[in-house]
DNA sequence: CTGTTAGCGCATTCAT
DNA sequence: ATGAATGCGCTAACAG
């Protein structure tokens, strides 16, 4: 039923060997033979046989992205770029060096990943690409360290983008992080520079090193203006008791959430931090949370951008207007943040570029930067959704 | 180096038949011998050889889910809940009857769809659901008709989501089809019903059956209306020359993208039709277009939510206001069409009920719909972006 | 440049 | 309920 690559030797003539040898196009064959094994192939309708292959190579041309969040156009932008990159490049539907790129979505769940490292590891990948912060959860930091130590003893190249180096892993190839505190940083000294001084922050869910590198970088800016004591203790560090549920927000058809209270007690900022999941139903509810806390509230700073735009309903829902009565920014800059009314200040992230690069990285097409590590900066995009603070005194409802 | 099934034998004392059997759970296997294998398992640190399995098993735990463009979240949507469907029911780790769902981004390409396929093919993956609208151009069309039958013949299940029923398949196991018709015409009768009677459309690109359903339905909305004969050609309809470099968009990346025109020459709606990809930039610049033809124009309906956000942009951008003085309809009701301001009237698709119900589908854990095809609903969701329009006489810019 | 020979690691007959 | 034997289809030495 099924033709065989011995079927298509017959045909061309020739060893089996030799079919397989112009199917891989490894190895030097003589072109009048080479054409007779194509038009072999083409005659019979010949697919080779991926198992059998990976099974006598000990390899697969399978390449995993493993993604947080299917549903979220952060990583959909990231996933589709090292896509590209990875499988785009032949369009002939015929054999050859075709990697096969997939997406695997884990949900933001720790199980899932490693359940879909294992399956991955299973398939004998040729690499895995790892998008998006990190847990910080030091029991799943060690058993990812060894699962991504075996993964790489097996030949699989593993490449992490937009999360940070895991420490003591030389089995990775390369890290691209995001400056996310450099960015959050920037933010907040923006805001800070306009003239606002409570300024609220709507966090990702604890524990993420996403999470957490974009509040230091919040509270840093606060600090150097005086406004909190920088002796502080860092927020949402590891060692922390598991926040109740958070770090697990699946994607969506999950409706009832309702954004909890994380972290308190920065100086001079006293519960202007609201933890919640990185979705815009979080963002609404820490909003209103916030307002309700902190009337006196000039801005928000949301953990992303899908959060701003939940946030941004909340504050026109209590009646106040952006940016008059209260400044409103993002963070990565997706596509549709720009077209946010008003268009929303946020911090760039090279998604795109950084997914493609992750890509190359992977098929070993580029040269891992010194020490396997590249930080990639992120770039304040001051848009309409802030500006300065009211000059003191009572806001007056919009309209 | 690596150990393998014999290893795990040796360790349990027992065959590697034995082991196998406790592996796939699908074999009657003493209970005090299941444990032996399985402790000898962990303690050995085994993972199964997944092409050695899927050689000899002929047949492999992958199921590929293709999508047009994994940036956007109505395909996001739809693959994540497939997944969670497939892949997400067991945390251990361990080996089992654990499925690899993986997404592949077609990026819109046929080429690439086809050479996915090709790819899944190779891999014998167990399942394959396609998402989203189908290219109708013929050659397309035959090719993927013959490509889905030979999957189908090495016992590959295939399932259609989103996507129209293939004529004359019968190696598909489902087809789940949105009712895009329906939902178009029922928004175009919304508009219909408050007043509008010049009413410009934002179609998505050529020969799509998306882009051509719902825009099918605008038009018979129209027609029953009175103010188009019902008699004229369909618009998009295969055998159309192709269109200029439509049907190819690519998702993110590419600037300077322009919308061009499309047909035109609908009886009393002449040019109030734009075709361009699925873009918000597509969106933009064909509402600019057809704000300049037909300055009288009151409403903009959008081939979806994200043209949709596009549109909203060029009508404020041309000083006018939504709704007073344009109304702006979209199509999806993605996640953040409820935060667009005004909030988007569009129509509802169950993507993830539809996405889910695909998964169980490719699965085999939901029996399919009689005859394999299944209509789902779009059902209207009016909201503040549209409403009457203003009575007569011009429009004063706002503001 | 091409053919021959051996497995790759596992699932599955068949026996028992 | 378990073990022994066979082959899935291909790649990779090794010859020539």
């Amino acid at each position: 039923m099924t033709v065989t690559l011995a079927d298509v030797a017959a045909r061309a003539r020739v060893s089996p060997a030799t079919v397989s040898r112009v199917l891989n196009g490894n190895y030097p064959v003589a072109a009048a033979t080479r054409e007779r094994v194509l038009r072999a192939v083409d005659d019979l309708d010949y697919v080779l046989n991926g198992p059998a292959s990976s099974l006598a190579a000990a390899t697969s041309d399978l390449v995993g992205i493993l993604v947080n969040d299917i549903a979220d156009p952060f990583f959909g932008i990231m996933a589709g770029a090292a896509q590209t990159e990875i499988g785009g490049q032949e369009g002939t539907g015929r054999a050859g060096g075709e990697k096969l790129a997939v997406v695997c979505n884990t949900g933001g769940s720790p199980e899932r990943e490693l359940t879909y490292l294992t399956l991955l590891q299973r398939q004998r990948a040729a690499a895995v690409i790892l998008t998006g912060g990190a847990l910080e959860d030091p029991d799943h930091i060690a058993a990812m360290t060894t699962k991504l130590a075996k993964l790489a003893d097996a030949g699989t190249r593993v490449v992490l983008c937009g999360r940070p180096p895991l420490p003591g892993s030389d089995a990775i190839v390369a890290s691209l992080a995001f400056d996310n505190r450099g960015g959050g940083q920037r933010l907040t000294e923006h805001l800070l520079t306009l003239g606002h001084r409570r300024i609220g922050y709507v966090a990702g869910p604890l524990e993420r090193t996403t999470t957490r590198h974009r509040l230091e970088g919040h509270l840093a800016a606060l600090a150097a203006a005086g406004l909190r004591d920088p002796a502080s203790p860092d927020p949402a560090s590891p060692g922390t008791e598991r926040g109740e549920g958070y770090g697990e927000s699946p994607g969506e058809g999950r409706p009832g959430h309702e954004g909890r209270e994380g972290h308190e007690g920065h100086e001079g900022q006293e519960g202007l931090i609201v933890h919640g999941p990185y979705s815009r139903r979080a963002g609404y509810e820490a909003t209103l949370e916030l307002l309700r806390r902190a009337p006196d509230l000039t801005a928000v700073v949301a953990a992303n951008d899908t959060v701003a735009l939940g946030a941004c309903a909340a504050v026109r829902d209590q009646g106040l207007r952006i940016p008059e009565d209260v400044s409103v920014a993002g963070f990565d800059d997706l596509p549709f943040s720009v077209d946010a009314t008003p268009a929303l200040t946020t911090v760039r992230l090279p998604l795109y570029e950084a997914g493609a690069r992750a890509g190359r990285l992977a098929m070993g097409t580029e040269t891992p930067p010194p020490g396997g590590i590249a930080t990639i900066t992120a770039e304040l995009m001051a848009r309409a959704s802030t500006a300065p603070p009211r000059a003191a005194g009572g806001r007056g409802p919009a309209d």
